[in-house]
DNA sequence: GCTTAAACCGACCCGCCAGTCGGTCTGCTT
DNA sequence: AAGCAGACCGACTGGCGGGTCGGTTTAAGC
């Protein structure tokens, strides 16, 4: 079974790289070669373990890119407590460099998004799957915070999912060249405005 | 004179076309055969108007985008009531198909703004500098807004503006395949919510 | 009408890159 | 030790697409 480890290392090496070269240039503008030089692999090796670019790039998603958002956007939503502060808290992370997160600012998921669209129908569906899966997931933890008196009752927990959404896909977008670091915190004190508008009012403490 | 006009002419029809096609499929995805068919012309009347892809697409940027970023999102502010509520509109309107608006949903800013990330530096900023433009038009009248007492005082207006561009943008990464017409509304929906919680409190009927 | 320069034509060039294929190396099996 | 399969090699192919260039058409100026 000495191969199989062979097997799985060499995958694994190809997909890691792949994705960190496919975030800094994006997918059509990197050829196999950029990656493979680095790897010190062939085109050969390549071939063998993938069947195609496209191929290789759902591997990356399912390997990786899911795992990842799962980490960081999915799982913290896990708590019992109030959703709000907890969401808010996910959202700051996930735009964080470094620390739980090796790439820079995050997961490129607008990035892949728009370039996959119109161009690869497949693995657009595959992003936006996973984008559908975070939107669930806030949907489902922000209707317990209505039940548990942190959210008024007449909102719309749909909209509210929609929104952060929407103002996190953009928010990737504005901070995808800028080393602006006021960004950021502009971003996520706005949030908290905006959250503030739709927490229950009768706060207490 | 009539060669002139000739002249404006077609590279009009090169540049409306080309802005057309390129929304819908991308810049890199599309061929400049691919536009020169459907305009029944060749290589050397392109080359003759324009001396590359990327001076074509400046040439688009320049006479067609800069015009409708103004005309749906920066014109509309110009005006002395509660800036809010012009806002809300002008952003409706933007993401409106057909009306003002030839094109599926608003301008495809944030995708061509992906597309070039990292590929092109030199569109990548005539780019931005629309969205700076905007921002900055949308800071004065917020700023005038909490003059006019109609915006609490309290509220840091770079930060709102940053705010509002980067929903605008992650909304349009979202509405970009999607014929969900409940997005738009569950958008602005929600920005009611962000704007009521940073208006004034003091609010007069 | 003749000249001249513009607008325009389209075959061709050339670099890039996904994908191929015949071959070599490595280490497991018997 | 032989045989075999899976991992890996790298030169090659073929299509696509931006850009070139010598030639043709059109219309303005005289």
């Amino acid at each position: 079974m000495e191969k199989n480890l062979k097997k799985r290392e060499t995958m694994h090496r190809l997909c890691a790289k792949g994705l960190e070269i496919f975030q800094q240039k994006g997918y059509y503008n990197t050829s196999l070669d950029d990656i493979l030089k680095e790897l010190e692999l062939s085109k050969g090796a390549f071939y063998h373990h993938f069947k195609s670019k496209e191929d290789y790039f759902i591997n990356i998603i399912q390997n990786l890119i899911v795992q990842k958002v799962y980490a960081l956007l999915v799982e913290p939503l896990n708590t019992y407590e109030n959703p709000l502060p907890i969401i808010l808290d996910s959202l700051e992370e996930a735009l964080e460099p470094g620390k739980r997160n090796e790439m820079a600012y995050g997961f490129m998921l607008n990035d892949f998004l728009t370039e996959f669209n119109k161009r690869n129908a497949q693995i657009s569906k595959y992003l936006k799957d996973i984008l559908k899966v975070w939107e669930v997931n806030l949907v489902s933890v922000l209707k317990r915070g209505k039940i548990d008196g942190h959210i008024a009752r007449h909102i719309d927990c749909e909209g509210v999912a929609t929104y952060i959404i929407a103002s996190y896909l953009g928010m990737r977008s504005l901070l995808m060249d800028n080393t602006n670091k006021q960004l950021k915190y502009q971003y996520i004190q706005q949030l908290k405005h905006y959250f503030r508008s739709i927490a229950a009012q009768n706060v207490m403490a």
